[in-house]
DNA sequence: CTAGGGTTAG
């Protein structure tokens, strides 16, 4: 058998190379260093899997350092940097001196500790190789500071084409686009991956306009190239504009590769449109595509975002036994995302290994999905079980969930664990925060973390303005609103439904009508936002004649606009007018009913009241069940209409028994137009259970705190005899009691409510 | 052996 160097056998595949190093075995010649090393190669280049490659290393005795660095290139190329720093000891323990290549690879291997190696390097006078130089500046340039990156740079005294690249795109990673584009113009030569660099940058800083002109400015394009360009419209949200290269790339004659389509199939998957899906799928049939994992992933991902989860599941399962947990993820979010949380949960307790991605789609789809105490629970399995470390995705996910939940002390207890797990908030994380204390109706709390941070995005301003606007908090709303254009952010249709709405809670008229005037083209969000404020303030003829003039066709929330002012302003004819074609719009919604019917016994129409009640009835509408609840003891204690399943019931109703008796002395009486419990007299409230938020106060001033505010959440509006009766309590206990509901917070102390166009 | 593009969670 000749010498490797001589043999003309040329491996092309796997089972030659298997063939080959059989006969090195039946020749006895597999000790041999120079056929270790040559097999070795070849299996780098051909992807063997690590262990047999190992075994052909493990075969030669004595291995030189010709076999040692192969070995070494095999596990680098493959990622596996703890072989590599194994190896690199082995070698150094069987006094084999190491040839110059192996120090970059160790370099990337070991990480940020390679900073240590650097002077290492330099004493054994290999400070001046383009290589070990070269990597030396990407370890710098990876793990900062990028200053000493650039030192480096500039003390070569002969730069490469590839110093120059390393030193523009860690200049793009850390951000440094001015940097970026000075060296990129100093630059003697450019290649491709210089210009693709840039392009890679601008669309990381979502400048696309700019990664566009580089992009259109190229002299020459490779594959990567339109990768670049296809994956930074992608990456920005322009699905469409990345669909669109594509056809372009394609047309002017470039083949995609894999990691185009990869590009293509996500944007079709961000798009979620089922036709594209169907397309691509057709193209990539006519053109025979090599389906590889990253493909595969891909497409579970964009058959279940396009709605057909059969067949996202079918590729899933021929996946085999070999999944890894991104394919297990993509498949547990599928799930979530059209809420069948039953399938995602069964996945998500078969996956063996389950990474941090796992836990958080878990987590969010449960959050996502109305289930805030199961992501909350789910949570303290992942914090306690300590799998996985949560991240800050975990985090906004669960901070999320104690916002829905109203859910204070849990939050408070949440943001300590966030820092003493030294989790590092983005934008998007404060961004939770601020939605949190919005929800939990400490308006001091989510300003501040808003003044703390250091840039905002139009969410977070869309955040904490919607926060005011449910606390009728107008001129704050108006002013966020200034602020964010002097800051350079775009108001969006959601900071106009914020701002309207604020205005519309605080009655501020003119302020609203000049906001409404000044939105370039209104949808019907708007519209009902407008409808509200006009309505609220009384102005009830002009919200019917915009109602009539609004280009597009009303939905059931402008209706429920007007109806809910005419109910304020007992305007009877309006309502009617309107829940009548509520009653068309959504038949099954059961508040119509109730404002309509409410309208009516305010006026002592009874046998109209007696009308809409035989509607419901007939109809088969069920009255939608509020439950109210409070916080307390890191518990979250829920109430229904006469509930009297608590530990504490009899406690409850004792309290509530010395209150009414109280409240009677001051004046109240239960309202009779709250026709739904049929009462007439407070006695009778007992036939018809206790309200649920009656209940859920008397609890906590059982055992709050004295002088302590009471919050109490409320997954419906505040009916409207509570809300009497919580200003009696407020003003008779002398507390300050929160009531949030669903979009609105009010706040009632010593006798009075903070908003006052409620009724 | 060093520089540019890839799948999942908010």
């Amino acid at each position: 058998m000749s010498h490797p160097c001589t043999t003309a056998l040329k491996l092309s595949t796997l089972n030659h190379l298997k063939q080959l190093h059989a006969q090195t075995i039946r020749h006895n010649l597999h000790h041999h260093n120079y056929w270790a090393a040559y097999l070795i190669a070849h299996c780098t280049r051909l992807h063997v899997p690590p262990p047999y490659t190992r075994l052909i290393f493990d075969s030669a005795p004595n291995p030189n350092a010709l076999v040692f660095t192969n070995m070494l290139k095999f596990y680098s190329q493959t990622g596996a940097h703890s072989d590599v720093i194994t190896l690199f000891g082995q070698m150094q323990n069987c006094g084999v001196r190491s040839d110059v290549c192996v120090y970059p690879m160790l370099m990337k291997s070991v990480g940020k500790a390679a900073v240590e190696l650097h002077a290492h390097v330099l004493k054994m006078g290999y400070g001046c190789d383009v290589y070990v130089r070269n990597t030396m500046m990407g370890v710098y340039v990876k793990y900062g500071p990028v200053e000493v990156a650039r030192k480096l740079f500039d003390e070569m005294c002969e730069k490469t084409v590839v110093d120059w690249n390393s030193m523009i795109s860690g200049y793009w990673s850390w951000g440094c686009g001015v940097e970026a584009c000075e060296l990129f113009d100093l630059m003697p030569e450019r290649n491709v991956i210089s210009w693709t660099a840039m392009v890679t940058g601008f669309s990381k800083m979502r400048d696309l306009k700019s990664a566009r002109r580089v992009f259109d400015e190229m002299p020459e394009k490779s594959i990567v190239s339109w990768n670049a360009m296809i994956s930074g419209y992608d990456k920005n949200g322009f699905a469409e504009e990345a669909i669109r290269l594509f056809t372009e790339m394609v047309n002017s004659g470039f083949q995609p590769n894999e990691i185009t389509w990869v590009k293509v199939i996500s944007s079709c998957s961000s798009r979620g449109d089922p036709c594209l899906a169907e397309s691509l799928v057709k193209m990539m049939d006519e053109k025979r595509v090599h389906l590889n994992y990253f493909v595969k992933t891909a497409l579970i991902d964009m058959h279940a975002k396009c709605g057909s989860l059969q067949t996202a599941r079918k590729i899933f399962d021929e996946l085999g036994v070999h999944k890894n947990s991104v394919a297990w993820n993509t498949m547990i979010s599928g799930y979530t995302h059209v809420g069948d949380l039953i399938s995602a949960k069964e996945l998500f307790e078969r996956m063996s290994e389950k990474d941090v991605v796992s836990w958080n789609s878990m987590i969010a789809g449960y959050a996502q999905n109305g289930q805030s105490a199961r992501a909350i629970e789910l949570f303290q399995e992942m914090a306690t079980t300590k799998e996985s470390n949560p991240d800050e995705v975990t985090m906004v996910s669960v901070i999320s969930a104690c916002g829905h939940l109203g859910a204070l002390e849990l939050g408070n207890w949440v943001v300590n664990f966030i820092t003493q797990s030294q989790i590092k908030l983005s934008i998007s994380g404060n961004n939770s925060l601020i939605f949190m204390y919005s929800k939990c109706g400490c308006m001091k709390d989510a300003r501040k973390v808003f003044q703390e941070m250091a840039t905002r995005d139009v969410v977070s301003y869309n955040t904490l303005i919607t926060g005011f606007a449910a606390h009728g908090h107008g001129s704050e709303a108006l002013e966020l609103m200034l602020k964010m254009k002097d800051e350079g952010i775009e108001p969006d249709r959601v900071t106009y439904i914020g701002v309207l709405t604020a205005c519309s809670h605080s009655g501020l008229l003119e302020e609203g009508r000049e906001m409404f005037d000044s939105i370039e083209d209104p949808e019907v969000d708007h519209y009902a936002c407008m409808v509200d404020l006009l309505g609220r303030v009384g102005k009830l003829d002009e919200a019917k004649e915009l109602i009539e003039r609004m280009p597009m066709n009303p939905h059931a929330g402008v209706y429920g606009s007007l109806l809910n002012a005419s109910r304020i302003h007992k305007r009877t004819d309006l309502g009617e007018l309107a829940a009548n074609i509520l009653f068309e719009l959504e038949p099954q919604n059961s508040g119509n009913y109730v404002l309509l019917s409410n309208m009516y016994a305010s006026k002592g129409r009874w046998e109209d009241v007696e009308r809409v009640r035989k509607a419901m009835r007939e109809g088969g509408v069920k009255k939608t069940t509020g439950w109210s609840w409070v916080e307390y003891g890191g518990k979250m204690h829920k109430f229904i209409v006469g509930d009297r399943s608590h530990e504490r019931s009899s406690d409850i109703y004792q309290l509530l028994t010395e209150l009414r008796k109280k409240m009677r002395a001051a004046g109240y009486r239960a309202d009779k137009s709250c026709v739904l419990r049929d009462v007439e007299e407070e006695e009778k409230e007992e036939l018809v259970g206790t309200h649920s938020e009656k209940l859920a106060i008397a609890f906590a001033l059982l055992v709050s705190e004295a002088g302590s505010v009471i919050r109490v959440m409320k997954n419906l509006r505040v009916c409207w005899d509570c809300h009497i009766a919580i200003k009696m309590i407020s003003a008779l206990e002398g507390r300050e009691i929160i009531v949030r509901d669903n979009n609105r917070f009010h706040s009632f102390s010593k006798g009075q409510c903070s908003c006052n166009d409620y009724w």
